[in-house]
DNA sequence: CTCAAGTTCAGG
DNA sequence: TCCTGAACT
């Protein structure tokens, strides 16, 4: 008989709240889900209020045929306008549609508007327990501990009064849900005395949501709905079932109820292929459907992981914890080239990866400026075609190197990148890459993105302030500046005390496959003929290369004064180089907190332990990766970042020229091909024999809390999907074999 | 085991 | 559509 089983997971409380704006919802039904469209309406409307009730679409480009529509308005789908429209065609269908346009920067379009709209409402509802956000607009919340204790401190039944928006929530298997009398049913519900543990906690959780949800619309005037169940996939479902602006609570005891009925294409993870091959493959429709399959069955035609994630979530059992994470993982910025829009010429791709660059550049000064995160990769992508050629099929490969800060490395090196995986592409060498009229390939996407953030410790946040404070007014201060990042220990996915030899290894870490990798990834010299002026006396563009032998260097002096202290070299040659770039001001070197040690949650979390301490109140603030305040807007700093590096940034196809030889006196003075690299050296050398004094050379522990977060989230790449920890008969689903 | 690169999925 | 981001392989 398949029933849900209980597990750990029954007696957690789980939300999934999902934004939408419920006065602009009543206008605008269609905006129901999503901050996106509800921000830009927002905007919009305080632009011209008399959109209001209009035919409305949101979109994207207008540059060919009107561009596309991203979100079209309740009233202009009546007129017949549709999705995926493009907007002159949604005029054709609908003449008196208002077209609003999403931002466009660079030549693309911009996101920050509606990025920072979801840091807005994601910091206020990451306050009651831990958060993850899940997507732009979306958020999972643990509220696990609070409910816990509201249940011994303030149970549903010992108030008074009950929040109004409470008494709204939708409680499914709870019947008569739309007679005149809901309200008084649900608060029956709420404050029953004598039921399920499992369902008052979910009861402490709609109350805790309920106030959430008041407090975002208070403060930022938008609007959720969410879900309140026992674990993610259950809130996620539920939190779409009514909208907007209301809560969705799935009792245990429903559990079954909700999912046996539902199309197994609306699961999160099945509305794709997996979901159209569950499909043709059983010949099933609904997750009901799903229960009469063994899991070895299921592991047999979908491998182990997969086989036992749908055996489980059939049952309504999802382990999936919630990650304490407010900011994203990565940053990235593209555009399409569609038709006859492919980019043919070397000079156009680069000009594009030039936007693209100062986009990310910006979002990572941003982040490094409010986070306080440093971003460790840089990758880049493309689409591609081939005329004629034998493989045409063949994919147009990405590319991926170490992270160096500054717009001007960024782009740099976001070429080489694009370069080498042109060569690639084309084939070991076909001679005529530089592309002019006669080109027999097209670029038709791009894009580049930063990832392996990482969190600096909280010390240097005065440093990075001091240095971005100055580098506008002064390039060689940006110059040091990205010296120091550019140094900065990349914090591989390694350095835990088993086996700290892997940092000494780190840059083939970094960038596997060691020399010969690189210069094989770093286009030859004689490919840039064209553009030479673009890097001529410099070291050949070879980011990578000098990325390499940075690091190399790095790790040679340290070498010098003990083999045996490997395992701290990664705090401190990340404290040194810090210290380095410092060196015309006061800040003392940072020795790592040990205080804040409540940390890991992970260490608390398991169990709903004792540290039921507060109620309504911020709940352990190491949910958030640095601060417990707001979660910085990642790209509010536009103004005054714009002046500066917009200015030395081209705009057209060969700024480079212009501003390459600009910074590279820089470079030559302090780290140009060999010499650099010693004046480097010399500094980071007595910077490290001084803190080789300060610090005790210990291990992970003690590295400031956020950073042992993050280092352990990278040690710990979460398996795919959820299943219960310590179940008996599902605990070998853990087992780390990968399926095929 | 980790990594880079490829694929899939989900949103607005 | 186009753009963004996460996860799995």
């Amino acid at each position: 008989m398949p029933v849900a089983r209980p597990e750990t997971s029954d007696s957690r409380v789980i939300a999934h709240v999902d934004m939408d704006c419920f006065y602009v919802q009543e206008l605008y039904p269609w905006f129901c889900r999503g901050v996106i469209s509800s921000i830009s309406l927002t905007v919009e409307q305080r632009k011209q209020p008399d959109l209001r009730g209009l035919p409305t679409a949101v979109v994207q480009y207008n540059a060919w045929k009107g561009g596309a529509l991203i979100a079209v308005s309740y009233e202009a789908r009546k007129c017949g306008v549709k999705r995926s429209m493009r907007g002159s065609e949604s005029k054709q269908v609908c003449p008196q549609i208002q077209l609003v346009q999403v931002p466009v920067a660079r030549g693309k379009a911009d996101l920050s508007t509606y990025r920072n709209a979801g840091s807005e409402v994601v910091s206020i509802l990451a306050m009651k327990g831990r958060c993850e956000r899940a997507s732009i607009d979306e958020v999972y919340l643990d509220l696990t501990d609070a409910a816990e204790t509201m249940l011994v401190e303030a149970p549903p039944e010992s108030l008074e009064v009950i929040e109004e928006e409470a008494l709204k929530s939708h409680v499914l298997g709870l019947q008569s849900e739309d007679s005149s009398d809901a309200k008084e049913n649900v608060r029956k519900w709420l404050c029953r005395s004598s039921v399920d543990r499992r369902d008052k906690l979910l009861a402490c959780g709609a109350l805790i949501v309920a106030e959430l949800r008041l407090q975002v619309l208070k403060e930022t005037e938008f609007t959720c709905s969410a879900g309140i169940a026992h674990n993610k996939m259950l809130a996620k479902l539920a939190s779409g079932m009514n909208k907007p602006a209301q809560q969705t609570i799935v009792p245990f005891s429903s559990v079954k109820g909700l999912l046996d009925p539902l199309p197994i294409k609306k699961m999160k993870q099945l509305g794709g292929k997996l979901g159209s091959s569950l499909q043709s493959d059983l010949g099933i429709n609904t997750v009901g459907d799903l229960l009469q399959f063994s899991e070895a069955k299921l592991q047999e035609l979908y491998g182990i992981n997969t086989g036992t994630w749908l055996w489980n979530i059939a049952r309504g059992v999802s382990g999936e914890e919630v990650e304490g994470r407010l900011l994203p993982k990565s940053h990235g910025s593209g555009k399409t080239f569609p038709g006859p829009q492919a980019l043919k010429t070397i000079a156009s791709v680069q000009h594009w990866l030039n936007q693209l660059c100062e986009e990310l550049s910006e979002r990572l000064q941003s982040d490094l400026d409010q986070n306080k995160r440093i971003a460790h990769t840089l990758m880049m992508h493309g689409t591609a075609y081939k005329a004629s050629d034998s493989d045409s099929h063949k994919k147009f490969p990405s590319k991926s190197c170490p992270l160096r800060y500054g717009t001007a490395k960024i782009q740099e090196d976001a070429f080489s990148l694009f370069q080498a995986a042109l060569r690639e592409y084309l084939g070991s060498y076909t001679a005529k890459i530089q592309g002019n009229q006669n080109n027999q390939w097209g670029i038709t996407s791009l894009s580049v993105s930063a990832s392996k953030i990482v969190p600096i410790p909280s010390g240097t946040a005065s440093i990075t302030k001091y240095f971005h404070g100055n580098h506008t007014s002064c390039s060689s201060t940006m110059q040091t500046q990205d010296t120091i990042f550019e140094e900065a220990d990349p914090l591989s996915p390694a350095g835990k005390e088993s086996n700290p030899e892997v940092n000494v290894t780190k840059p083939q870490i970094e960038f596997p496959g060691g020399e010969t990798t690189i210069k094989h990834a770093v286009p030859s010299s004689d490919q840039l003929e064209d553009k030479k002026d673009l890097l001529n006396d410099q070291n050949p563009c070879c980011s990578s290369e000098n990325q390499i032998q940075d690091e190399f260097t790095q790790e040679s002096v340290p070498l010098s004064t003990s083999g045996s202290e490997h395992c701290s070299q990664m705090n401190q040659s990340r404290q040194m180089n810090i210290n380095y770039g410092e060196e015309p001001c006061v800040i003392t070197f940072n020795v790592p907190s040990s205080n804040r040690q409540e940390q890991k949650r992970k260490a608390v979390k398991d169990k709903g332990t004792s540290s039921i301490l507060r109620f309504f109140k911020n709940q352990d603030p190491s949910c958030a990766p640095q601060k417990p305040e707001r979660v910085k807007n990642t790209e509010d700093v536009k103004a005054p970042l714009s002046v500066g590096s917009q200015s030395r940034n081209d705009s057209s196809l060969d700024s480079n020229q212009s501003e390459l030889p600009k910074e590279r006196p820089f470079e030559e003075a302090g780290a140009s091909s060999v010499g650099g690299s010693s004046q480097i050296e010399q500094r980071t050398g007595a910077s490290w024999s001084y803190n080789v004094d300060e610090i005790d050379p210990s291990v992970i522990d003690e590295l400031p809390p956020e950073i042992q977060q993050e280092v352990r989230a990278l040690l710990r790449p979460h398996k795919r999907h959820n299943v219960v920890k310590r179940g008996s008969s599902i605990a070998h689903y853990f087992s780390p074999t990968k399926n095929a």
